[in-house]
DNA sequence: GTTGAAACGGGGTCTAC
DNA sequence: GTAGACCCCGTTTCAAC
């Protein structure tokens, strides 16, 4: 499915605010709220609209030091990358991470309290980790951009 | 306002998919359906709970190539500093951009279809910023995870 | 915190255009 | 695509415990 103009402005709408009625989104659409109603289940059920969630403020629940680290293993064999990732999976600390191209093989974006906070992750978990080599963490200084949006 | 164990185990729902009913969260908390709505709206106005949005699919929006991008400016006065990165906020596929630490200044998450639109935005939107030093990139070859939740 | 009731309005479906 | 009517149910508020 390929969304059209309208589709788009719908999705823009919606990654904003879930909340909005259908009849809100209808009066900045310049349609119905049946044609509305009908655009959004058809987003969902192609799986455009993958989920509708709530956004945390982390300041305020103690994670917002956020740090970017890089990886780089030992070796890489399926069986030492595979290892890795399933680890990474499981430590609540890690929000994202990608396997890279370049002098690093994965990226993490770690968000914690402070960096007292990050020490004790590294310490006791990150560096626990089996067959990493070496790691170089970036700490965010300042948020520039956030965005939640994919304009589409 | 120190959200409690309920509070915690409620964000924790309402991050995962925020289009449940109070009553279905009612039954996962073990609380009645009055109780939940004066949580929820609790975490809303204290603003632990910043809004509800949709998740799009980035795969089905033409935006599955991820790319991270460190820059280096020539100069580090505030002047410069602030200028690139209100030259960067007006990109629309920079979703992230952070000010660093480290050997670069800023790091950047972008969005694009592929390698093609990459190109294109490197030539034509990135590398046209003023006071642009060096820039790294590297390519995500797999998406190990990318949570949405904040674990509080 | 709880239950129960009541008012309101949006979701979802259908009909007709 | 539109408008209108419909029922159901979730939200929201309230009273009482």
């Amino acid at each position: 499915m390929q969304p059209d103009a309208i589709d788009r402005k719908l999705l823009k709408l919606l990654q904003e605010n879930s909340k909005q009625t259908n009849k809100e989104l209808s009066l900045q659409l310049n349609l119905s709220v049946t044609a509305v109603y009908e655009r959004i289940k058809k987003l969902e059920k192609t799986g455009i609209i993958h989920r509708y969630v709530a956004i945390v403020n982390k300041e305020k629940v103690d994670k917002g030091f956020v740090v970017f680290c890089q990886i780089k293993l030992v070796q890489h064999t399926k069986e030492y990358l595979t290892k890795f990732e399933k680890e990474v999976m499981a430590l609540q600390e890690v929000m994202e991470c990608y396997h890279i191209s370049g002098e690093y093989d994965y990226l993490l974006k770690i968000l914690v309290k402070d960096m007292a906070a990050f020490r004790e992750f590294m310490v006791t978990k990150l560096t626990t980790l089996q067959h990493i080599g070496s790691t170089q963490s970036s700490f965010s200084i300042n948020e520039v951009k956030c965005e939640t949006v994919l304009k589409v």
